[in-house]
DNA sequence: TCCTTATATAGATAAGTTTCTATATACATT
DNA sequence: AATGTATATAGAAACTTATCTATATAAGGA
């Protein structure tokens, strides 16, 4: 029960920071690489690295490498129906409160 | 756009934290006095105060004053529906994954 | 083989969070 | 009025997090 406790407030507190919202908004748009990422914040690439790595510790963020590259993508699979919903929320542009998709360009 | 991913945030890290997940799951089943809340958990009273604080300030639940006691309650009205919607995956016994509920006796 | 490039890791720092003890506030009761 | 009780606030300690710089790793191309 504790457990159950933790283990969500892990997955939730992943995704409670500003930037970590921002990657999940543009992954939304299908995989990109590290590099792409980076050019939407101000941060360096090592802070890209760790977020990256907290997204990918509670599994809502996998990666697939290829030669220098490596790609993130949201893992749909992995993540459970809660979390998937609430990516939804934040990432969807028609029934979305926040709006926070709205100034990407998914190609 | 920037605001909107930090307005989220602050909602989603304030359900990031295992104890505060367990009052929202606790005022699911209704109101419930600061003293009352206070019995499920291990920590003092002023550590109880803090978490609803934080639970307050980002809307999540509300605060009747009677007399001496602070009746503590989920704000649905406030609460916006992602949000909501949040709350009802750790909170809905039927329809959730973590079961974080299952140990709670609802009168 | 050497250099460049993409990403990860190590270690430090600054800021934020959770918790505590001590104390204040504010209402109730005697 | 004095005392007791429920809750809030202040301030400190311990821990965690976000960020940086410097460096390591590992793959590709000259």
């Amino acid at each position: 029960m504790e457990k159950n406790y933790e283990d969500n407030a892990k997955i939730i507190k992943a995704m409670s920071d500003p930037s970590r919202l921002r990657i999940i908004d543009i992954l939304s748009c299908g995989q990109k690489c590290a590099c792409d990422l980076l050019e939407y914040f101000n941060f360096t690439q090592p802070t890209l690295s760790h977020h990256m790595k907290v997204l990918m510790d509670c599994g809502i963020v996998e990666c697939k490498k290829d030669g220098l590259w490596s790609y993130y993508s949201l893992n749909n699979a992995n993540c459970n129906k809660h979390i998937l919903f609430l990516m939804n929320l934040i990432t969807d542009k028609d029934d979305c409160i926040c709006k926070v998709k709205s100034n990407l360009e998914c190609k």
